[in-house]
RNA sequence: GGAGAGGUGGCCGAGUGGUUGAAGGCGCACGCUUGGAAAGCGUGUAAACGGGAAACCGUUUCGAGGGUUCGAAUCCCUCUCUCUCCGCCA
C-alpha cells in the first residue's frame, strides 16, 4: 500500500513505474477521489466542531441546533462512504514501485542476468525427468494422488519422502545455526486481515483456497506461502528499534490453485496445489532493507552450493516481479530434463509496502516508523527435489544422495 | 455442542452518560544523583487524518458496525475475536 500523499505529491514519478509494472489503475482517479474527499472532511470537521462546542455548553436553547448538525453531519458522512470505498479499492490494488536499479520490462525476457555457480553435469545415458525417475523406482506415484486428490498432487513414497523430509530439515538447520534465523512452526490458516497485510488480497483472490469454518465466521485461506504469516507476525505492532533486525525460518505447505497455468509443467512435482518450502523473512529497518536483501539471497544460495546443484541467478524485470516486491532476485537451478534453469527461489525486498498494509511499525528516534519486509525462499522443497534427483540421476534410475545430505538420511548413498 | 467472562494507549490496567485522549503502573526519552552502574527523584512520552511555510490549530480513534442522546469508552442492538468451565476429541 502506498501513501496517498506520496502519490499526491510525485504523481509522475508513480505513473511512470507502475507503467513498467504492467498496473492500468488509473491515477488520475485516485487523486479525483483524494480531493473530493478532502473537500468532505473539511466540510465534516467544520461542523462536528460547531457541535462539541454546543454540546459542552450543555444550553439547552441549542439542543434543536445541535440535532439539526447532527442531520447534515450525517448526509457528508453518506457522501463520503462511497467515495473511501472506492479509493481505497484502487489504492489497495497498485503494486510497489520498482527500485531504479530494477531493469525496466514488461515480462521475464528483460530479467538480468546476475551469476551463475555450478558445473552442468553430462550424463552418458538418456536423460530422464524426476517424474519417470520417481514412477521407475517406485517412488512417486500420480495415479493414486490423482484419485485420491486431483490433478497436480503427488503421493511421494519411500526414500522420496524421507528426501522430502531430509531436505526440509538440512535447510532449516542451516538457517538457524549458521544464519541465525528464528524457527517458527505457524498456523496454516489466516484470516482476511492477514491475507491482505502481505498483498494476497483483494488482487489475487483466485489464486487462493479458502476454507469453509461455518457459514457467519470471518474468512479464512491457507497460506500460499509461509511468507503470509511469517511478515504478519508483526502486524499490528510497534517495535523497538533494538529489536530489529527479526529474522523468521519456517517450513511450510503451500497451498496455490495455480489458476491460470494450466497445461504449464503439467508432468511431475514442478508445479502443485500443495508443496513444501522453507521460507526466510526478515523485518528490518528500512535503511538496511537492499543490504538486507543481498544477505538473505546468499543464504538461500548457500544450500544449492552445498547440496553441488548448478544455479543462476537473476534480477527480474519490473513487469516480473510480484505485486508487493520493489526488487526481486531469483534462484534458479539447473533442470536437466527441460535443459534449462527454473525458478527455485525468489528473494523479494518489499521495503514499507506491506508494513503499510499490516500497519508495522518500529521507533527510530522518538518517531514511529514503518518497518521494511523482505522475503524469500530458502529454498521451494518440491523444486529441490525435482533439481536434485534430476542432477544426481543414474541410468538404472536410482539417485546419488550429496555428501552433506547423508546424515539427514541414514547415510544412504543411493535411493 | 452447553454455560460464563472479557476485548481500553508500546505493554499492563482503572474507568457505567458531560474538560476522559482517557487515572495508576511498566516501558521509553531527557535531567538530577553516582567514581561508574543500579536504585531513587524530577520532567516528558498515543496515533491517524485535514488545514498551515512554520509555530500551531482542528477532527477522529477505548474489537467492528449500527442505534439512543444536545452529549457515549460508559446505555441498547448486531457481528467478531479471545479466555475459563463442562462435554467431545488429536
Amino acid at each position: 500500500m502506498h501513501n496517498i500523499k506520496e502519490i499526491r505529491n510525485n504523481i509522475e514519478t508513480f505513473e511512470k513505474k507502475l507503467k513498467s509494472r504492467n498496473s492500468n489503475i488509473n491515477l488520475k482517479d485516485i487523486l479525483k477521489l483524494d480531493k473530493l474527499n478532502r473537500e468532505i472532511i473539511q466540510i465534516k470537521e467544520k461542523l462536528e466542531q460547531d457541535k462539541k462546542i454546543i454540546s459542552k455548553s450543555k444550553d439547552e436553547k441549542n439542543f434543536s441546533k445541535s440535532k439539526k448538525l447532527t442531520e447534515e453531519i450525517n448526509d457528508q458522512i453518506e457522501k463520503q462512504k462511497k467515495i473511501i470505498f472506492d479509493l481505497n479499492n484502487l489504492m489497495s490494488n497498485i503494486p510497489n514501485l520498482p527500485l531504479d536499479e530494477v531493469p525496466l520490462g514488461s515480462d521475464e525476457k528483460s530479467n538480468k542476468f546476475i551469476r551463475k555457480n555450478g558445473s552442468i553435469k553430462q550424463f552418458s545415458h538418456k536423460i530422464k525427468s524426476h517424474a519417470l525417475l520417481g514412477e521407475e523406482s517406485n517412488q512417486i506415484d500420480f495415479v493414486t494422488s490423482a484419485k485420491l486428490s486431483g490433478s497436480r498432487f503427488a503421493v511421494l513414497k519411500d526414500k522420496y519422502a524421507l528426501l522430502e523430509r531430509a531436505l526440509i530439515n538440512f535447510m532449516l538447520d542451516l538457517h538457524t545455526s549458521k544464519f541465525n534465523y528464528t524457527e517458527i512452526s505457524p498456523p496454516l490458516i489466516v484470516n482476511e486481515k492477514t491475507m491482505f497485510g502481505t498483498g494476497q488480497l483483494p488482487k489475487f483472490e483466485d489464486d487462493q483456497f479458502e476454507i469453509k469454518m461455518s457459514a457467519e465466521s470471518e474468512r479464512k485461506f491457507l497460506i500460499p506461502t509461509a511468507e503470509v504469516v511469517l511478515t504478519n507476525l508483526v502486524q499490528d505492532k510497534t517495535l523497538e528499534a533494538k529489536e530489529l533486525p527479526l529474522r523468521f525460518v519456517a517450513s511450510t505447505p503451500c497451498f496455490r490453485k495455480e489458476a491460470g497455468s494450466y497445461g504449464k509443467d503439467t508432468k511431475g512435482i514442478m508445479r502443485q496445489h500443495q508443496f513444501f518450502k522453507v521460507e526466510l523473512v526478515s523485518i528490518v529497518d528500512p535503511e538496511e532493507s537492499q543490504k538486507e536483501l543481498e544477505r538473505m539471497l546468499n543464504c538461500a544460495e548457500e544450500i544449492l552450493i552445498q547440496l553441488n546443484i548448478p544455479y543462476q541467478v537473476v534480477l527480474l524485470s519490473s513487469g516480473d516481479m510480484g505485486f508487493s516486491a520493489e526488487k526481486t532476485y531469483d534462484i534458479e537451478t539447473w533442470i536437466p530434463s527441460e535443459n534449462k534453469y527454473r525458478e527455485i527461489s525468489s528473494c523479494s525486498s518489499c521495503g514499507t509496502f506491506q508494513a503499510r498494509r499490516m500497519n508495522a511499525k518500529f521507533k527510530k528516534s522518538g518517531k514511529n516508523e514503518f518497518v521494511a519486509t523482505l522475503n524469500g525462499s530458502g529454498l521451494a522443497v518440491g523444486r529441490l527435489m525435482v533439481a536434485l534427483i534430476e542432477n544426481n540421476q543414474n541410468k538404472d534410475s536410482s539417485v546419488n544422495v550429496p555428501d552433506i545430505l547423508k546424515k539427514y538420511m541414514n547415510n544412504l548413498s543411493k535411493i
